[in-house]
DNA sequence: CGCTCGGTCGACACACCGTCGAGAGAGCCG
DNA sequence: CGGCTCTCTCGACGGTGTGTCGACCGAGCG
């Protein structure tokens, strides 16, 4: 819960390499059980070092997985960023940058997962989750509005909150999806279904 | 994490009141801080009686938000049977539908929240939740078809999986926007771009 | 040589959990 | 009325996990 400012900046070379056994062992563990039932001794014996040695490097397991949401998002916007800009098929091109969420979310599923868990305890993961979302929330907000200036995507939506809900909706499903939660879809079904939704929602017509 | 099954049925008068005791001070806690941080102590000094008194009626106080889903549950299927069927107003009517979760899950917003922090520890919270959701997945998937059948909404789009999407959209995004995270809408925005958004996926092209 | 300083460790105090056995009190039965 | 049962209550115990603290070790540097 307090602040985790001892590590990062002061760790030297070979406490460089334990942080980052500390973290991979988490994401190793995550796979097989949720947070709450992972203890710190658990990660610290993964890691090879004592219980007492692991809080040198994180002031809990919580602020371990701060470090595992970075990762995961910054694949997201590397992966995102390489998505070849404004193919003049709308739909494609939502394809491709859903499918990146797609994607690396499945590749990090214990990640996706824990973070709806821990979200409600750690305030941090909150915050930090809730800025990397802006930011796509902003970016697909952005989107939609250039679309309806061209005139393919009516002007009758707000932005905003359209791309607010399809982004939190992405989140949940495919959270859903991929820890096989029992009114879900299969993955492979997934990227075509959202993208269905997120071309309706855009460029469809919501009032029959 | 064990079975609760000595009360419920060998509860008797005063007991039984207790027993509704601690649940309403469960909800009442939650409405505070996440469930990880309330102790049993905490509910059973709320409900005066004693922590171990506690036991008797509940196994944990996970056992008690079952409960608390329960309840919560089952207002929302009352109030969507009170809804009146199939006014020859789609967009009416499933924002009629939509209403109900808004107003429910509004009402009790701690036990909606808690329920995503709980699922991943809770095997048979998320059964549960799972079974109900199901229900509401059916009953909308069973009107999308009828909507297709009766040339109303499109035949492109899979029922079922549209379904389970939209279903998943509601849970997320009500949470959000109850417990006021980030990115997220003001309770007010909620209906009409969940009703937006519905429409467009059952009724609109998802082909731009 | 001795000092600092990154890193490690064992031990401690604390909080919470779930269980157990010992009753208290109300109600029915003979 | 006296005893029995059955619901309900409590205090105490053992166990697990957490976070912190002070002592220590060894490498590098003046």
């Amino acid at each position: 819960m307090s602040t985790p400012q001892r590590s990062r900046r002061a760790v030297r070379p070979s406490g460089d390499d334990r942080q980052r056994a500390i973290v991979d062992v988490l994401e190793e563990l995550l796979r097989s059980r949720p947070l709450a039932e992972i203890s710190v001794d658990e990660i610290a014996g993964g890691a090879e070092i004592s219980r007492s040695a692991f809080y040198f490097y994180f002031a809990s397991k919580q602020a371990v997985l701060l470090e595992l949401l970075d990762r995961m998002v910054r694949e997201v916007d590397e992966r995102l960023a390489a998505v070849p800009s404004r193919v003049e098929q709308p739909r494609e091109w939502w394809g491709a940058c859903l499918a990146v969420f797609v994607d690396v979310f499945g590749a990090h599923r214990a990640v996706t997962a824990t973070l709806a868990e821990a979200r409600a305890t750690v305030p941090e993961l909150r915050a930090e989750w809730g800025r990397r979302l802006a930011g796509w929330v902003d970016l697909t907000a952005a989107t939609i509005a250039a679309e309806q200036r061209r005139g393919r995507a009516g002007a009758v939506v707000d932005a905003r909150a359209t791309s607010v809900v399809l982004n939190a909706m992405n989140e949940r499903v495919i959270a859903a999806s991929l820890t096989g939660e029992e009114p879900s879809l299969p993955p492979q079904q997934l990227l075509v279904v959202l993208t269905d939704v997120w071309c309706s929602a855009i460029y469809g017509t919501p009032r029959p």
